[in-house]
DNA sequence: AATAAATATTGACAATGTTAAAAATAGGAT
DNA sequence: ATCCTATTTTTAACATTGTCAATATTTATT
């Protein structure tokens, strides 16, 4: 996909060699990958990246609403190409992490959340992903 | 609460004057603290503690099943003196993390979940706490 | 080409947590 | 009480994740 290119210079990001390469990595793997992930996958084609770039980017992505980010196993933040309202899964064997539609599921309150006032939610299940 | 030592008692761990100083602020302060926290308050009655001595404490209190672990803000593990089944709600502000009752909140299934074998799960919600 | 602005790299740093080795402590046997 | 042993605590080193400032490089503009 071109698509990549497009995608930096439509929110007025300088589409530079390596931002083009983690912008590819992130939305052509469509998993929930960490830095250092994205930081491995993303030296292969780029091999002298560093670090502080690919956080750079990714933060770039974040505050142009391109990404997402969650906390979902362990302490370490992943990255999430899908910015709908989701939920997730997360296989207690693979910490691997799956999206589940919004429209799934449906949490409704019982009883009123007094002095509460909820911006967002998401629910967060973990199990088993049957082979 | 001189029920702090025989929590220690109960699950078969000797109550040092380290645990227990661990174990009666964690009971007694009913939040969501993190380690630091909870290092920086115990010290005040245990000035001799160490980092070590603390994560020692709340690991096997863990293994024990009388705390939970969360990640809910920053990338941070709070721990939770509330095993029982609940959700949380964080506050945007504050960072504050409040209970939420189990069964406050109804999570139900408008499709079925193919191939996701729930052994659990919880709700987490942001926003706002009301004045 | 020369200049200025934006970006990338490097290396230092902070925060969080784990680990191994050494020192201190407590309990039990004699 | 003294000795012995197992447990626990402390210390210090280490790993991981992420940020930051300074420097170097690249890119765009003139
Ligand atoms: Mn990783
Ligand atoms: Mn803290
Ligand atoms: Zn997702
Ligand atoms: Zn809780």
């Amino acid at each position: 996909m071109k698509n990549n290119l497009e995608i930096l210079k439509r929110c007025g990001v300088r589409p530079t060699p390596q931002r083009i390469a983690v912008v590819k990595y992130i939305f052509e793997s469509k998993g929930h990958p960490d830095a250092d992930t994205i930081l491995e996958n993303v030296r292969k084609t780029c091999p002298t990246i560093s670090r502080a770039t690919v956080y750079n980017t990714l933060n770039l992505l974040v505050a142009k609403g391109l990404l997402q980010t969650q906390i979902l196993k362990g302490r370490t933040v992943i990255f999430d190409p899908n910015t709908q309202k989701h939920h997730h899964f997360v296989d207690d064997a693979t910490g691997k992490v799956f999206d589940i539609p919004w429209d799934t599921l449906k949490v409704s309150q019982n009883k009123t959340l007094q002095g509460f006032q909820v911006r967002d939610y998401q629910v967060i299940m973990r199990g088993r992903r049957e082979s």
